[in-house]
RNA sequence: GCGCCCUUCGUCUAGUGGUUUAGGACGCCGCCCUUUCACGGCGGUAACACGGGUUCGAAUCCCGUAGGGCGUACCA
């Protein structure tokens, strides 16, 4: 497939997919392909393209596609287009007949037990445990005793014993000897089709361009570049991106329930924290707060991910989760303060002296509160004397802009306290906190303290 | 076991033989702001995994060692 200049006038338009199996929930290391997959489309203003991989009925299930859904939407990664591989079977039926009449798929009769067998005697003899292609020489008589046994076949794709070579746009120049890779099975005994040709269809027919996705499935590309070309269409354009590990370099694998998408969610975590260090994670460029997912895009250059592994390290998120909640004008933020039950009336007043203490949102909550019934002060036993001395002090109400310094002048000016000895302890009485937004501000929406 | 990939400040990384006293971001530390903490602003600290080569010269090239990731499924 060339393109001659004249006919591409203009770029040719960019498609990615993201093709999870609804086997469980989303997790971070899906969130890197996912968003990496919806950056380089977003970017090229081309189209994403979200395709349900749910051709094993047996381990699929039709939560973890809602539960998947959910998550992207919760997260705002949007889908221009929704495709589920069980309702293309009989596409898939189609292409792999096509094979067979090539003589490039074909039918094998080893169980699991057989084949496991095989590969550990090929390890012990310090081989590779390629699959021998011993089905291709089944003589008639075989084939229709191993029928009358009733065994069912599985088929494998008859690989070219050549070297597949692409150029990756993070791996750069990849290079796979098909000739030490088994003939992969692309159905199973019971009929159903396994991910490889599903996927190789399925990207053909969509007219996806860029394929982007973990190392994971570097040797498979090969196998699925030759299916592509047997087929008679051009290879997309790859990009495998490195795994993430732990905040101590373990492999994440071992702790993805904790790491769901969902589970993030509920600690409180907003969207963009986690799109913005998933956005840049593992290139040079700074991990910046971003609040706008149009702006990670513009920034993104999938040729500037590394490929060495990257840790990701949950402290990250609140570090970010808590710069964005700082910088986030009330506008944004006004329907979910009401959902909070902060009153309209002191929202962006409370907002605005609060979310630079903010870690995560549900925070506003122990403000508003503090503001709408007053604190239980938190008096030191040294302060014991002082802060009611101090609180027969306080100004009428309401306090107004300078009710801070007018009380904390006079309390200074009664008790001869300066410095923190004379704040602190007036905040904790006010706040029942040791920590908090600039008092100044914080006071008009205060009350006096209970007790 | 074998194959592929990776290894620069605590972290993500720039760097493709001299332009490097190895750059940036985050963290950390300090200072400033605030007659308090936090928030915010400014500055500083900190690294080429190890061992051999090649070269006038190596973070950069080669070999080896160690460590890590991935693959080697009738998983994706």
């Amino acid at each position: 497939m060339t393109r001659d200049a004249g006919w591409a006038t203009s770029p040719p338009m960019i498609t990615t997919r993201f093709a999870p199996s609804p086997t469980g929930r989303l997790h971070i290391g899906n969130l890197r392909a996912a968003m990496l997959s919806w950056l380089t489309a977003r970017k090229g203003g081309g189209c994403f393209i979200l395709r349900i991989d749910d051709t094993d009925a047996e381990r699929s299930k039709e939560e973890y596609v809602d539960a998947a859904k959910a998550d992207l939407t919760w997260l705002g990664l949007e889908w221009d287009r929704y495709e589920r591989q069980s309702e293309r079977m009989a596409r898939y039926e189609a292409v792999a007949q096509q094979w067979r009449e090539m003589g490039r798929l074909y039918a094998c009769y080893e169980t699991p037990t057989e084949l496991e067998l095989r590969r550990k005697r090929q390890l012990s003899m310090g081989k590779p445990p390629v699959y021998d292609r011993s089905a291709l020489n089944l003589t008639k008589d075989q084939i229709a005793a191993y029928q009358a046994e009733g065994r069912r076949p599985h088929w494998r794709f008859k690989l070219d014993q050549e070297r597949v070579e692409w150029e990756d746009q993070i791996r750069g120049h990849v290079s796979v000897d098909c000739a030490s890779v088994s003939d992969p099975v692309l159905i199973r005994d019971d009929g159903g089709f396994l991910y490889t040709p599903c996927s190789v269809v399925d990207d053909i027919d969509m007219e996806v361009s860029h394929i982007v996705r973990g190392e994971d499935h570097v040797t498979n590309t090969a196998t699925q570049i030759q299916m592509i070309r047997s087929l008679g269409a051009e290879p997309p354009t790859f990009a495998h991106h490195s795994l993430l590990v732990g905040a101590t370099g373990e492999a994440l694998s071992k702790r993805l329930g904790s790491l769901s998408l969902a589970s993030f969610r509920e600690r409180g975590v907003e969207p963009m924290a986690l799109l913005s260090l998933m956005a840049r994670l593992g290139t040079s460029d700074p991990i910046e707060p971003r609040r706008e997912r149009q702006a990670l895009a513009e920034g993104f250059d999938i040729s500037r991910f590394g490929r060495a592994p990257a840790r990701f390290d949950e402290a990250e998120i609140d570090r970010l989760n808590a710069s964005i909640l700082h910088e986030t004008p009330y506008e944004e933020v006004a329907n979910r303060l009401q959902a909070a039950g902060v009153h309209d009336e002191i929202a962006e007043q409370l907002w605005l002296a609060v979310r630079g203490n903010l870690g995560q949102f549900a925070d506003i909550e122990t403000w508003a509160k503090i503001v709408a019934e007053g604190a239980t002060p938190d008096i030191a036993p040294e302060d014991a004397e002082f802060i009611p001395q101090a609180l027969a002090l306080l100004p009428e109400q309401p306090w107004g802009e300078t009710a801070w310094k007018d009380w904390t002048d006079k309390v200074k000016a009664e008790t001869g306290r300066k410095g923190k000895a004379l704040f602190m302890p007036l905040r904790k009485a006010l706040t029942g906190q040791e920590r908090g937004p600039e008092m100044a501000a914080l006071m008009p929406l205060l009350r006096p303290p209970k007790g």
